[in-house]
This record gives C-alpha cells, sequence and structure tokens, in this order.
DNA sequence: CCATTAAACACCC
DNA sequence: GGGTGTTTAATGG
C-alpha cells in the first residue's frame, strides 16, 4: 500500500483509533478499499448490505429515493464519514442509492467483522452511539431546511453538514468540493450555488478556494439564516435593489 | 415582477 | 481541461 493511502486511511478511519490492538488488527485484516469512478454506485437501493462503508477520499451522496422514483434532497458524504449501520442493523437491504459524485476511494467492513466489534468492543458501539445522535441532529435540522428554507440556507446547511467533525473526521480546514456538484447535492443550478456562496463569503462565514471551500466556524455557518423580521427585510431589498440600479 | 436557469463566455488554476 | 465568475435570454411561479 502506498505511504499516501495509509495516511488517507488513517485519516478516515479515526474510530479505529479507540479499538484494542487486536480488534483493530482484524479490521486492518477485513478491510477492503474500493475505487469509484464519478457517477457510478456504491451501494443501490434493493442491494444486500453486507458492509459498513466509509469515504476514504473523494465526495458520495446518499440519495433517497422516493415510490415515484422522484429524487428527495440528497445527503453528501464527505472523507471520514461512515455509513450503513442503519441498513446493517435494521434491515437486510439498502434503502438508498449511493453514488459517488467524483472519483473516491471507500472503504468496506464486512457485516460480519461490524458485527464482531458491536458484540465485544465498549468503544465501538460508542463511536456509532455517537454516530447516530449526531445524525438524528443533522436529519431534524434538515427538515426545517426542507420546509422553510431559501436557497442560500440550503447551500449553507450543505456545506455546514459536510465539515461535521464527528460525522466526517477527515475534513480539514478545506473541503474539496466544486460548486458544480454542491449544485447536485442541493439541486440547485451551478450559478444559483455560486450567488449562494459569494453572499455567505461576503458575510465571512465561508472562503472560496479553487475546487473547494473553507470553513472557520461550522457552527456559525449551520446557523446561517436570511429569514428575518418583514421590516429588515424588505430594508436590505430595497438596498440591494438601489445598489443594482446604481451599478447599471 | 421576480427568481431561477441554461447557455455561452472569458479567465485562471 | 476542468473549475470559476458573469452576462444574457428564456422560463415559470
Amino acid at each position: 500500500m502506498e505511504p499516501r493511502d495509509f495516511a488517507e486511511l488513517n485519516q478516515s478511519c479515526q474510530w479505529m483509533g479507540d479499538l484494542l490492538d487486536s480488534e483493530r488488527s482484524r479490521v486492518h485484516e477485513d478491510l477492503r478499499v474500493q475505487v469509484v469512478e464519478a457517477g457510478h454506485a456504491v451501494c443501490r437501493r434493493g442491494d444486500k448490505a453486507e458492509h459498513w462503508v466509509g469515504v476514504l477520499s473523494g465526495l458520495v451522496k446518499i440519495v433517497p429515493v422516493s415510490l415515484a422514483g422522484k429524487t428527495i434532497a440528497s445527503n453528501g458524504v464527505a472523507p471520514g464519514g461512515w455509513f450503513g449501520e442503519g441498513a446493517l442493523l435494521k434491515r437486510p437491504v439498502w434503502k438508498c442509492d449511493v453514488i459517488a459524485l467524483r472519483k473516491s476511494h471507500v472503504g468496506l467492513l464486512p457485516a460480519e467483522t461490524f458485527f464482531w466489534l458491536l458484540d465485544r468492543s465498549f468503544a465501538f458501539n460508542r463511536t456509532i452511539v455517537n454516530q447516530l445522535t449526531e445524525r438524528l441532529d443533522q436529519i431534524t435540522e434538515q427538515m426545517w431546511v426542507d420546509r422553510v428554507a431559501g436557497s442560500d440556507e440550503r447551500v449553507a446547511h450543505t456545506v455546514a453538514a459536510m465539515f461535521h467533525p464527528v460525522l466526517y473526521p477527515a475534513v480539514g480546514q478545506l473541503l474539496r468540493v466544486t460548486q458544480e456538484e454542491l449544485g447536485a447535492l442541493c439541486g440547485l443550478s451551478r450559478q444559483r450555488v455560486n450567488q449562494a456562496l459569494q453572499r455567505l463569503s461576503g458575510l465571512g462565514l465561508l472562503r472560496l478556494r479553487y475546487g473547494g471551500i473553507e470553513v472557520p466556524d461550522a457552527h456559525a455557518l449551520q446557523a446561517f439564516t436570511s429569514i428575518l423580521p418583514e421590516g429588515i427585510k424588505l430594508q436590505r431589498r430595497n438596498r440591494e435593489h438601489a445598489q443594482s440600479s446604481q451599478a447599471r
């Protein structure tokens, strides 16, 4: 294995740090790494769930599919993120499509190893419980976003979600994500995403980089809302209108 | 009206 | 070549 890949693996599997040496060596033994090309599926709805899956590098989206085949909001999974414990524990099959947004490395931990850890390691149980808790938070937040939030909030929330330190510990200051990928994630066009990012950048909530985004304070970004009392909203709209007229 | 988007463009990495 | 930032014309609530 290349040294770079080794570093990538360590960064993306921080939950392994809490395991005993004997447990960790079995995990190393059983873990498989797979390269998924952009647009290809990591797993599909209806497939038998046979692994706990981690994103070692790249970017992946989880796409729930409704009965009509119509897509709902999808979730980004950034490097360091592991998912599928729900599929393993509760159902024998995946209930979502998981698609690589770009060429990605994924780790596959066999179900047997997953349950072996669950049966013997308190640390691993702790990892799973923490993860479920944090994800519940995100889903709750997502409900709010889906109902009342506008496009700017959607972008802010989508980016902030991928900077979650517990769920995606391998994401540092900089998240590698293109504006087109963000558009695919939250169902917006590239230039609408750009527009939102410019505003958020202007507020100091994030910094735009080439092919990526820096977020100094994910909580501040997550808390962003442009929903304000009507008076202030009107004032702001008038001010923006005045500026754009002036620019002509 | 207003927001959004596709298409096309010129940069820049 | 791919990602970014902008403009313009078209579209739909």
